[in-house]
DNA sequence: CGGGTGTTTGAATGGCGTCAAAGATTGTGG
DNA sequence: CCACAATCTTTGACGCCATTCAAACACCCG
């Protein structure tokens, strides 16, 4: 069964978190992101509704992974973007990026966040760090979606999982999800292949590769980075 | 040689033409497209510098093609977009994507129309057409982009050449670049292979296939559309 | 007319997709 | 807690699409 469900309240902790890094903002500010909201809950594979109101979009991810997808005329399933926790997956403005299908990738449970967010929107004098902050989180968002336009238009397979790989990383040790060198790896290899443009069974023919060159070890959904190095090697050549 | 050389007058005519057939304006608003500036000449090849103030920005190609570019650690060259007569190559706000290097296709001759934009920002309330219609000529630009990265990650050769085929037809025919189905391609095969993520050989092998079952006819330069349905078949499959 | 750039073609190689079937994992209900 | 079903992963075999290398050919421009 997929739909939504009502659970617990949550605030943007892991977004707190990514803006701290960045900016240093007010106690107010600080006070704003602790606010909490009511969730909701989607199981895995069931479609994020999105609300008609522009302005009661925003919503935050609390935790598990989403992904946007499109569905072409042939069937053909392409992923153009991975969601994690701490993520938005809605802002004020609307992009067609924005205007996608949002499919969980696993049990995903989210908070409606456009209060706070018009607050910011309508008056960013009162909250100019976190304004701020999301505008430079936006930008490397937008940043991301180019390197994987670079990714699917002029690299090898190896360099396509590499790369990825090490963004996921990136974003996971961001948000306080990285133990180690290893992390939680919710996609399975079919939404892996929708993503960087390869079949299932060559994704899985690479991580093998990567396994056996002792450069990253998976177990169990968790995926662990041996050879840093060679990782990021592979990913550039 | 390959530097800026200034010259004729010139407004945003094309541009007119476009928002016309989604808005209809004012005649203030009319003027407003109509005032004339001096123009900026780019030879083929060369790269359009973009200013360092961001409200000096706006600039506006009035003839020649252009193409926003990446090139990687490894030397790969990847084109992210495709600039048209009538396209503006830089706006208002920043975005990752305008902050790649814009490269002239031929020769390129644009206006910088900073002062029209800054007008149109400051109060939408006056050209509120003018403001509508980029507001959705921006939002099909993204979407085109969204586009292609379908195209990259899950079609073929035919596919991808075939849909870029159509969507310069397209774009062409709104500025009025079409006669009949014919149009100028004034992008070389090393330019649509950077594009589209094929080898320049294969971009050559499949023109070819093209052009012997008879759904194009190419002649320096100029491509011309004998079996549109037959390309959107090959596009979409 | 010569040189540079762009296009085309052939031949050989290989990356990657497809098909099919066997394992491994996960989740669910009894 | 086990059994079973469903999903996911892995592997082998095979073939094609696309790349690469190399060289010939066409085109444009000074």
């Amino acid at each position: 069964m997929s739909f939504a469900s009502s659970g617990n309240r949550y605030s943007m902790d892991l977004l707190a978190r990514r803006l701290r890094t960045k900016v240093n903002f007010s106690a107010a500010e600080r006070e704003l992101l602790a606010q909490s909201y009511s969730a909701r809950c989607y199981d895995a594979g069931s479609t994020v509704p999105m609300p008609e109101d522009p302005s009661m979009r925003p919503t935050y991810i609390v935790s598990g992974w989403a992904c946007r997808e499109r569905i072409s005329a042939n069937g053909d399933r392409q992923l153009l973007a991975i969601l994690l926790p701490g993520d938005l997956i809605w802002r004020t403005g609307e992009t067609p990026l924005e205007l996608l299908e949002v499919v969980a990738v696993n049990k995903l449970t989210v908070i409606n966040v456009a209060n706070a967010m018009r607050a910011i929107a309508q008056d960013p004098s009162r909250t100019p760090s976190i304004a701020r902050g999301l505008a430079m989180i936006g930008l490397a968002d937008e940043m991301r979606t180019i390197e994987h336009m670079v990714r699917l238009g002029s690299q090898s397979g190896h360099q396509r999982i590499a790369g990825l790989i090490l963004e996921l990383a990136e974003r996971c040790r961001e948000i306080g999800f990285m133990t180690g060198l290893a992390f939680v790896m919710p996609l399975t290899h079919a939404a892996i292949s929708n993503f960087v443009g390869l079949s299932v069974v060559h994704v899985s023919r690479v991580m093998r590769h990567l396994r056996e060159a002792c450069i990253i070890r998976t177990k169990s959904g968790i995926i662990e980075i041996l050879d840093m190095a060679g990782l990021t090697r592979l990913a550039t050549l």
